[in-house]
DNA sequence: ATTGATGTACGAATTGTTTCGTAATCAAAT
DNA sequence: ATTTGATTACGAAACAATTCGTACATCAAT
């Protein structure tokens, strides 16, 4: 089975599902006010990118009423999934453990992120 | 001061910038036919990208005998500490753990690399 | 009905990446 | 000297992502 959406979204497109994963459904407007905190675009700039997203498949859009609401289509988990196991394959030649060091090293992660992580592992060992 | 060379380089440049790193040196030919073990290209292609990248500054170029000679100029470390950085961000709100999580959860890595990983943890905390 | 506010639709300009054909250059072999 | 083969240089096309101006639609308040 080929894949058809596309579970690489672009950078601008995956700071829509950032918020449409958070939020649940949103209007343009309501995107573009979260965005608009973080850097200048116009209105139309945001309905554009949702309505490609639209057409792409990323997102779905119900227009019974004069404002679109909007729904993220694709799945959280998996786009993440999909994004990380690119960079482990691209930049870290396959290794996941080449990754984690990476991310942990300068990243500096507070004490409880790492004990969460200990943990974390100490449960993949059991299997 | 401005960082004047890119530290994003984009997915083809990546792709060179990684023969680079290992190798050190190349000529174009070199690079490419390492390339076209994994997927096709023609070779004015990899010139192309070459010459850019060394016009963006990420790679020197020695034009002294007919074969140009290319290294990367970029620190690998550096690049991939960029990228990931810009990862933890976009993806995972900020959050290296679940980045961590993500990239061990499903891309299953070995018992060796998660004993590694704890271990490199143990001397995080050590601190 | 007219106006104003708020939306969507559409098309086009801009920018960046990737691709490759063709021409020019050079060196080595004949 | 000429040909052959490998190289670089150049320019353009194809594509994709981003941005935004302008037009059109809709609704509510006057």
């Amino acid at each position: 089975m080929t894949q058809s959406t596309p579970l690489k979204p672009t950078e601008s497109e995956l700071e829509i599902l950032q918020i449409l994963w958070e939020k649940g459904h949103c209007t343009v407007r309501e995107v573009h006010e979260i965005l608009e905190m973080n850097k200048e675009a116009g209105y139309t700039t945001t309905l554009k990118l949702m309505q490609i997203m639209a057409e792409k498949g990323l997102v779905s859009r119900d227009t019974s009423s004069k404002t679109h609401i909007y729904r993220a289509l694709v799945n959280q988990e998996k786009t993440e999934q999909h994004l990380v196991s690119k960079m482990i394959d691209n930049v870290f030649n396959g290794s996941a453990a080449r990754l984690v060091m990476q991310a942990l090293g300068n990243h500096s992660a507070s004490k409880d992120e790492i004990d969460s992580i200990k943990k974390y592992l100490d449960n993949l060992s059991d299997k």
